[in-house]
DNA sequence: TTGCATACATTAGAAACTTATGTATATTTG
DNA sequence: CAAATATACATAAGTTTCTAATGTATGCAA
């Protein structure tokens, strides 16, 4: 969701693809995970779709909502939150402070 | 694991109230999760017990055997490069960088 | 024309968690 | 002193969420 917040809408498959290269191939989003979670996140009013066609075959475009915005914003704090949280726990200073 | 590695041996109960110490909170290891755990991490040989009574309550205190000191630290250095990744991904210097 | 990439989707099975329950002892509090 | 809470172990049912597999179809390159 917070590719989405910088890039404005991608589609399925992009997103899979841009997150293997974001992360050297390191995170891979399989299709059985990715899909169900955007059509859930389209039901539940996080996500609007755009359908449409690039040549014969079908992308479906999908962007923030309002109150996606939000949820990724907070979201988004939650996990930096953890990785503090997670960097005392674990005593990550020194490998961590310079990212 | 890393937390036995800093302590030298713990038990069960004893790690659910340090990582809720720890963690102000914001992390409760159910024993739900805790047991099972530390019952498949025995039974493969990354960790060793010694049952012992408090009173007429028994602990059972657990540390890692050598082979659990090398699983450790390659967790924690996929963790680390985790974050690295994570970090790159969402974006997330400035609020982590002295975090 | 065969294989790989693009683009969607679903499903079976596995993994890992939460919540609930169970047993028993120890301590604190009203 | 009784009741509640804390200590200390454990298992089990149910949920969530992932991976791996499978399916359909188009586009392109070898």
């Amino acid at each position: 969701m917070n590719m989405l917040k910088e890039h404005g809408r991608m589609y399925g498959y992009e997103i899979t693809q841009k997150v293997k290269e974001l992360t050297d191939g390191k995170i891979q989003i399989t299709e059985g995970a990715l899909y169900p979670t955007l059509h859930s996140l389209e039901k539940s009013g996080e996500l609007q779709v755009e359908k449409e066609y690039f040549g014969k075959r079908l992308r479906k475009y999908y962007k923030l909502t309002p109150q996606g915005q939000t949820t990724v914003a907070q979201k988004v704090d939650e996990f930096s939150d953890f990785i503090v949280t997670m960097k005392a726990l674990l005593d990550l200073g020194p490998k961590l402070s310079n990212g």
